[in-house]
RNA sequence: GGUACCAUAGCUCAGUUGGUAGAGCAACGGACUGAAAAUCCGUGUGUCGCUGGUUCAAAUCCCGCUGGUACCA
């Protein structure tokens, strides 16, 4: 079996190239988009349904538009749904294409990351409970090297933390199911200017398109505005501006360094992929889309 | 035309009584295994507008020039 990935910093027309391939190559796409899993949530997400019609077909595509916005979703989610899909797409005998920008879940397939489920432990969690949050944070400090806060700033996400580090611990020859394949992967990317230049005029295209209309309505709809916040870029900053916490004018500015920098970050994920053995094959945005010879 | 003020990092600006410069933002590099578009860590990148002078020593004081801002004509 193969599996191809299409990778890319933000803005360098990724999905288009997938589809092309899935025509050409009778494929379907598997999306590695942590937002574009959100119904709803598409001008923010660059989320473009044209891009999967080629010459008047659809290109299937999985990954996109599951999840209600606001609901949970993480890396595990996006391992069963990778799972599942790239079981369905060849067991038709179809070639699966995995395309998207969230480094976390490129490479947890990539890299076989070691995911399984963790059930609730009702005894632990009685024995936490008592404890207060400094408490929770040592405890979970002892079992991992803490990265980020994310997992710090509620007790919720505390607890389940640890939950899963004992869960590894308790389990650790249990091996998840992945499912074997070759893999290819393909970059996509321009000079990190003219990345920067795409940025900024799809950013005023999105403004033009309804992006602030479409963060006012999930507001309507009930999502709550912290959670917009978590869900970062278009979806925080817009959410600030709707606030008014910062005018227009500063809105455009602040999201627009703020996407140059993640599309920065993105950079540092595929060059630690590189160096840790997966072989990218980049491929100039310039180029037209007739390079899917690679094959 | 006259007077005053300003000119320092990519941008906005600090820089005490002279001892060859430093913040914020940007930029750049990195980390990342259950919210990852999140979260966090590291790095100063400079003919101190130009020219001449005073001084052991000038971003700092003086002359002139250039550019800008304000006010007066």
């Amino acid at each position: 079996m193969k599996l191809i990935t299409i990778l890319g910093p933000t803005a360098t027309g990724k999905t288009k190239l997938a589809a092309h391939l899935a025509f050409r190559a009778n494929g379907e796409i598997i999306g590695a988009d942590s937002r574009q899993v959100f119904r709803k949530m598409n001008i923010g997400t660059g989320k473009d349904y044209e891009d999967y019609i080629v010459e008047g077909t659809l290109i299937p595509y999985h990954l996109v538009d599951i999840m209600e916005p606001g609901e949970e979703f993480s890396v595990f989610d996006f391992y069963k749904g990778f799972v599942s899909a790239f079981n369905e797409i060849s067991g038709k005998g179809k070639l699966p294409i995995l395309c998207g920008g969230t480094g976390l879940y490129l490479e947890s397939v990539l890299k076989r990351y070691l995911l399984m489920e963790v059930p609730e432990n009702i005894e632990l969690r009685k024995g936490l409970s008592a404890k207060d949050e400094n408490e929770l944070i040592e405890i979970l400090s002892g079992l991992k090297s803490l990265h980020n806060t994310t997992d710090t700033v509620c007790k919720d996400r505390l607890v389940r933390a640890i939950e899963i580090e004992y869960f590894h611990k308790e389990n650790p020859a249990k091996q998840p199911q992945w499912p074997e394949f070759e893999s290819y992967v393909f970059g996509v990317n321009y000079e990190r200017s003219v990345v920067m230049k795409r940025i900024t005029s799809r950013l005023k295209t999105r403004l033009d398109n309804g992006m602030v209309e479409e963060v006012e309505s999930l507001i309507r709809s009930g999502v709550k505005k912290d959670r917009l916040k978590t869900y970062g870029l278009e979806y925080k900053y817009v959410t600030q501006y709707l606030e008014k916490e910062i005018d227009y004018n500063e809105m455009f500015r602040l999201l627009n360094i703020a996407i140059h920098q993640f599309s920065k970050r993105q950079m540092t994920w595929f060059r630690r992929m590189e160096r840790n053995g997966i072989n990218i094959y980049w491929i100039d945005g310039n180029m037209p889309i007739e390079d899917k010879v690679d094959l």
